[in-house]
DNA sequence: GTTGACTCTCCGGCAGGGGGAGGGTCGATA
DNA sequence: TATCGACCCTCCCCCTGCCGGAGAGTCAAC
């Protein structure tokens, strides 16, 4: 025999406020057992404590309604442990990525910068191999691991060595908006044959001003802010996308720390 | 000589999006260098790119506008940096905090939990020294181990024994709102002096339905959530703060896996 | 029948912005 | 100098996940 509670022993018995089982009640995440048409008060039966408790665990760690919703749902206990072990891992993730942002913030906080020099570039049109795509900020890095391995990977598999150094076009939405257009090429003398999403690019010519940036790209944006103070100052910033050369990257070695990309910003050169 | 442009460019130049910065505008974290009074054109100077950064920085890692604001208004560097690194140590906690979660509940999943029994006990008023107060719940732990060492080092220092287990009664409003009253307590054959926080209490009798929990009472959520749902089922619930029995606790062992607490439920008992 | 403790719905508000409507402006070109 | 497209402005509503309170209806014990 299941006993029936109003909601307020309910809430007591499960640890979730009235005002959330109400919510809880009107998004369809926790319906009450019974309802009382008359007077609409909600009662709740016993077996439901432990579904209460799940959405408590999972609300806990910042699962968003909607996906307890579907946890809740799914039928098969192995497609529910899933898509709890998927946000776990997500959860990770996150985890991983602030204690890093938080490590650097330290080491930044510890010793300041110098300031460093800007170069002016003319860059001429470029043949390439490269992989385009609209991509959001947080798959950008994953984003750019792969399509970079996977365009060395077509070079070499035709024995095609690169005309230049490895770069990457970015628009600016991706860093305002989270998510834009986003290229990575590989400069080729000689035509090569093109696979799956990597396609065939001429690189536009640019004038830019170039200032290079050492260690991870993570802190990317301390570069980018003082190009972009210089820029303000000095250039007149014209459209186009940000550009990187990436000089010494996660091919040549393993250490973040280690690396050294040239970013660079569209500017309008009336003279030289 | 300063450089002034426009939210667009400075948008670009920061990588805040326009939205942001007007938003930023608005509630004063980020105010423009210059504003329009015939037409309301928001204009930024070059030195502002620093700032923004910041901003982006320290938004990044979640910490409120509100406290960026006394972080950027506070004239001296040490004063800052004391600021940063406080919220880069809640941070940190937080960390462990998710992370600790993330483990059991992934445990959780792999091994479910077999039925456990519940006991009737009728506990008798008791004379004892208690630590009470009103407590967040994210201070629950803090507060708990601190109130516990200082009730045991009191009993110590005038040569007294417990006359029982030590406990603690807790609040529902506690897991509900996230804040209540709490007590601790230890049992006294004989009157103890009393320092401080500490005071003489005769804790209340209580009829209880009793549940044995083992390990960190991080998971107590757990146990909890099995004992209502016996309550609600087989008991009748009355008012009363939950109580817990710590038969082992962290002072008599530092594995959180090998402690032992009994949790009471309140409950009706009409005959034996 | 009267309390007092519950319960209901509805409204408004919090952070930290995003989306879009509707309308004014800027500047480079023709 | 007119025009056009790219900017910019304000204002309002929307999002998530609740919390607080007002005003009114209900339940159960005495």
């Amino acid at each position: 025999m299941r006993a029936r509670v109003t909601i307020g022993d309910f809430s007591r018995a499960s640890h979730l406020s009235v005002k959330t089982l109400r919510h809880y009640h009107e998004v369809g995440l926790l319906e009450p057992s019974e309802v009382d048409p008359g007077n609409g008060y909600r009662y709740y039966a016993d077996d439901q404590i432990p579904v209460a408790q799940v959405i408590r665990r999972l609300r806990g760690l910042q699962m968003p309604v909607a996906e307890v919703k579907s946890v809740l749902a799914a039928p098969d206990p192995e497609v529910r442990n899933r898509l709890i072990v998927a946000h776990l891992d997500r959860l990770e993730a996150d985890l991983a990525r602030t204690r890093a942002a938080v490590a650097e913030l330290r080491e930044l906080l510890e010793r300041p910068q110098a300031p460093r020099a800007v170069e002016h570039r003319t860059v001429p049109a470029t043949a390439a191999i490269a992989i385009q795509g609209m991509i959001d900020r947080e798959d950008l890095l994953a984003w750019w691991q792969g399509a970079l391995g996977e365009l060395h990977a077509i070079l070499g598999a035709q024995g095609l060595q690169p005309a230049g150094p490895t770069g990457g076009m970015y628009a600016s939405e991706i860093f305002q908006h989270g998510r834009g257009d986003a290229t990575v090429f590989i400069p080729t003398d000689r035509a090569a044959r093109v696979v799956g999403r990597v396609e065939r690019l001429v690189v536009p010519p640019a004038e830019l001003a170039i200032m290079l940036h050492r260690g991870s790209l993570a802190n990317g944006d301390l570069t980018y802010g003082e190009l972009g103070t210089h820029v303000m100052r000095h250039e007149i910033s014209v459209e186009g996308p940000l550009r990187e050369y990436y000089l010494v990257g996660f091919l040549e070695t393993d250490d973040p720390d280690q690396w050294e990309t040239e970013i660079g910003w569209p500017i309008f050169r009336s003279d030289s």
